[in-house]
DNA sequence: TTAGTGAGTTCGATTTCTGAACGCAAGAGG
DNA sequence: CCTCTTGCGTTCAGAAATCGAACTCACTAA
């Protein structure tokens, strides 16, 4: 199976990943989340080559999660908004960051901060269930397949 | 600047793509998650190239991620397991399962169940503050650096 | 003896990525 | 008028990665 084909699999991480999974795309949505919103400001930011950039600014409108948008004319100028859909991509780009701060980051410390704007607290955000409100880890749940597919033994 | 060279920003976001942000990694792990750990299962499932399976296994291995351990000799069979740190980017795998969920998944509905062990419910986790308890979404939050860089204007 | 299993490795063809340069429309300064 | 700068890309040629298919190696089973 070719990487352009995993939109086929049965699964949604595998949707997701078809989306989101190429490189440099999760890079430039993180500068999205901080505001940034030219093609020349992702680019210093991100630091991904400019066709780079060009293609998954393009792939990413295509894909309903950005907004290309005009904001100045003669000569014509756009610049690129996270749409609901793509704001809906926040619990990830936290859940990475939280990875990165606890296993990669070194003695200098998190270099980013999220603060709650309601309280304007600190904060460490971290899954739990919606209806028994619990805490959730790896080890206290367990995925299956609601469709049959072959068991792994 | 080059993909190979991106865990040199001061992010932890770009440090954990330094890890898992290749292609097929996030792939390989929603597997591991599954229970896979066998080399042919892996290939199986995930679709990726026997190559590019190998490669990302070992250089997995190498970050910690998996741990690469023998269960059969004569020939020597290894199987690869989640550590601790592999097993602390569930909370990544469930947010971009929660995304494709919801946003690329067609009428068939989500192909993948999550069930809290402890209370046997079907979840559909979501972040929330662990000090202030408040479910937490993109527009309630706000990320700063916490060290000098040029402001987004 | 032949077939099968499991875990890779090798190979040549194709895609992607990369940096550097270029294009173009306009505004600013002289 | 002439040159410089800004913003947003596109083009190009070389380097790197990905791809499918075939191959290897060490066994086991029939």
């Amino acid at each position: 199976m070719r990487w352009s084909e995993i939109d086929q699999q049965d699964c949604s991480v595998a949707q997701a990943l078809s989306v989101v999974g190429d490189r440099w795309t999760m890079l430039i949505l993180r500068d999205a989340f901080m505001r940034v919103r030219r093609f020349e400001d992702f680019q210093e930011r991100s630091g991904a080559p400019r066709a780079v950039l060009a293609d998954r600014l393009e792939t990413l409108v295509g894909n309903g999660v950005l907004e290309k948008r005009l904001y100045s004319e003669r000569p014509d100028r756009f610049e690129y908004r996270l749409t609901e859909k793509g704001l809906d991509l926040w619990p990830v780009l936290i859940s990475l960051l939280r990875w990165g701060d606890k296993w990669e980051t070194g003695k200098q410390g998190p270099p980013v901060e999220v603060r709650h704007k309601a309280c304007g607290h600190t904060v460490h955000p971290e899954l739990a269930c919606p209806d028994c409100g619990e805490w959730l880890t790896a080890t206290d749940m367990e995925a299956t397949y609601r469709r049959n597919r072959t068991p792994v033994t």
